[in-house]
DNA sequence: CTAGTGACTGTTT
DNA sequence: AAAACAGCCACTA
């Protein structure tokens, strides 16, 4: 046999989110609302961000492309400085924020 | 078990 | 357009 599991392993929620999130390609963002349905648990926004804020140090998961659906980046407890190296990294992947420090969802939201 | 908290969102002011 | 409210649900104490 070749590969006969993690399909019917027991996944958390916490995983399922971050497996939406890899699927992001570069340069898009998408809301925290939309990681939430796509993982099939509609409503569940706000522990998309409970679990992004718990993502372990070693991770391939891109964070920085989860934003609020206004497309902004949310502010958390903890410090400004995560708000800035997210928007930084976003940037540098040709996403565009205006002059009030928001993302164009119709041009640059995913899916 | 209850109560407080939070990287959210949709509706109403 | 921005702010206030209410609904939402997992985690922690």
């Amino acid at each position: 046999m070749d590969i006969a599991r993690a399909q019917d392993a027991p996944m958390s929620s916490y995983e399922r989110f971050y497996e939406v999130v890899r699927t992001i390609p570069t340069g898009r963002v998408t809301s925290y609302g939309v990681v939430a349905r796509l993982a099939g648990l509609p409503g569940h926004a706000r522990q998309v961000g409970y679990a992004l804020a718990a993502l372990p140090e070693k991770h391939d998961v891109p964070w920085h492309r989860v934003v609020n659906v206004r497309g902004e980046v949310s502010t958390r407890s903890g410090g400004r400085a995560y708000e800035e190296i997210q928007r930084a990294l976003l940037e540098d992947e040709g996403v565009v924020f205006n002059e009030r420090g928001r993302v164009d969802l119709t041009s640059f939201g995913w899916p």
